[in-house]
Order: structure tokens, then sequence, then C-alpha cells
DNA sequence: TGCCAGTCCGTGCGCCGCGCACGCTAGTCT
DNA sequence: AGACTAGCGTGCGCGGCGCACGGACTGGCA
């Protein structure tokens, strides 16, 4: 049972590096997103507005990342850097009105993608996918993260 | 539905990419297995000897790198190179005996984690989890390779 | 108030792994 | 036999990473 379970997530991740996953997901949004960026980006829309320390824990890197990766972000026009009001020291990174469209527009695509390739399955297995996931994720083999 | 899925793709990436998952998984077998070369050495125990191009394509990787990743394996006596008797420009890569050990004791390793995580579950669950996963990745929004 | 240890940022630096392209050896075909 | 193809390993340049440094700012304490 472990021993299929290890196969296929080593399939995953294999498949999901080689980038046939992000493929052709950033058609026509401008130069800055790419499936280096994204990630960021997407924390960014889900964590909130934040600065780039605390957002380096969410997306698992460390803080000189993220600040390189927010920079073309911000060439890109889809992140703003701005003052923290209660820290001076402190920087925030607030998506753009762009960066907000952006985001929702590549989020559309890759559930548009999953949802296409969910469609064959018996609608219970599919639910019971996505839930087994959500729950491998919970209390998987992995740290707290 | 497709919405959750991929939002939990992305956090399965992020938390495996973090190497929470191969984590001190290569306890005392050694400095040439390491989470850079371990694909190397898996692909190999699961597609049998053959040539460093052939298992480029299997592990999604120029052949270089899977010729480098070899080199290292074969510096700490897990992976042999040796000439193919059928064709004397190709180079065989295969596993010594410790190799096959050592990649059988990952196996193992990851297997039992896996396993152990999963041991909480409603087995029906658990056996629906490892089904629709393979499933997934059969049939779902990646390309061919 | 003036000061200093502590905190937060961005960036220079060195490292590592990747893919590309080259040189080389070994088969293949006329 | 000689040209051409196929396959290998490695040098090269690129890009991203984490570390650590310098600069900006804060907050507590004299």
């Amino acid at each position: 049972m472990g021993r299929e379970v290890a196969e296929a997530l080593g399939e995953l991740l294999k498949r999901s590096l080689r980038s046939n996953l992000y493929q052709g997901l950033t058609d026509g949004l401008g130069e800055a997103v790419d499936e280096v960026t994204y990630p960021v980006l997407s924390g960014l829309a889900r964590y909130g507005p934040c600065s780039a320390a605390e957002l380096a824990a969410e997306v698992g890197l460390d803080r000189s990342g993220v600040s390189r990766r927010a920079s073309r972000l911000e060439a890109g026009g889809l992140v703003r850097r701005g003052p923290d009001p209660a820290d001076g020291r402190s920087v925030l990174l607030t998506l753009t009105e762009e960066g907000d469209r952006t985001v929702a527009v590549m989020r559309q695509r890759l559930a548009g993608r999953i949802e296409a390739s969910l469609s064959s399955w018996p609608p219970a297995e599919a639910r019971a996918f996505a839930r087994g996931l959500r729950r491998f994720i919970r209390d998987g083999p992995f740290g707290e993260g």
C-alpha cells in the first residue's frame, strides 16, 4: 500500500517538475509571471499582504529568493512594495490590481485543466480523491511545514 | 472541485521540494545517495540496466545530468558503468549489489513512512486514495511523458 | 533626550545543477 | 575504404539558491 503510494508520488513529482503542469498557463499574462515567480504571486494572494520573510515561510524559500522573485513581479507591475505603516523597517508586499487579475486567471486555467481531466471520473471517486489529497497533506508523511 | 485539487497539488509540491519527504531517508547509506541522485538510482532499479540517454527520458532530465549523477553513484559503488555487448558506443548503467540493497532500503523506509501516516485512515479510504492517485497520474493534467 | 543592541530589508558572493554544444569513439551504409 | 550517423562524457554559460554583510529603522534604558 505505502509502496504504491510512494511510487505514485515520485511519478507525480517528476511530471510536475517537468513543468507539464504549468505549461502554457501563462500565455498572454506578460513576462513577469512564470513557473518560478508564480508560487510567490499565488502565495501572496492566499496569505494577503505581508513581508518577504513571512511569505518565505509560506512558500518554503529563503527570504532572499522571495525578495528577488518579488522584484521581478514588481517590475512587471503585479506586485507593489510599500512601507509598513506599523513598522518602518518592514516592507509590505501587496498585489496590484493587475496582479490580482493575473493570479485569478492562472488559477482559473489550472483549475479548469484539472477539472477537465477529472471530468471523466465517476463523480464520487473524484470527490474522494480530492478529499484524500487534502487529508494526505494534512497528516501525511511531511513535516509540520 | 478542480480548484481545491489545484491548491492541494501546490501544497504537495511545496512540501515535497522542501525535502521534508526525503529527509533522513538516507541515513547510514553513504555519501553518494542523496535527494539529487536518488531518482536516478530508483529509476535504474525500476527500468533495469540501460544507457544514460534512456534513463534520462525515464527520470525527465537531460543526458548530461543523468550522466553526472550516475558518476557520483558510481564513485559511491552503487552503480557500475559497463560496455553494452550489443553496441560498443553505448554504455550500460547497472546497479551493483550494494546499489540494489540501497534502493531497497530507501524504498522500504519511504514506504514505511507513508504507510505509517496512512495507518490512521479508514482502510477503504486509504485504498481509494492510492487508486485515485494512480489514476490521476495516468490520465491527469500532465502531458504524455 | 541620546544611545545602543536588536530587527528587518535588499543585495553581493560562492555554490550547485541544469541544458547546450563540442570532441571523440564506434558502428553503418555505399 | 571512406563518409555519415549515433552515442557517450565533459567544458561552458546561465540561473536560482542560501549565507552573510551593510544600511535603515525601532525600542528600551540611562
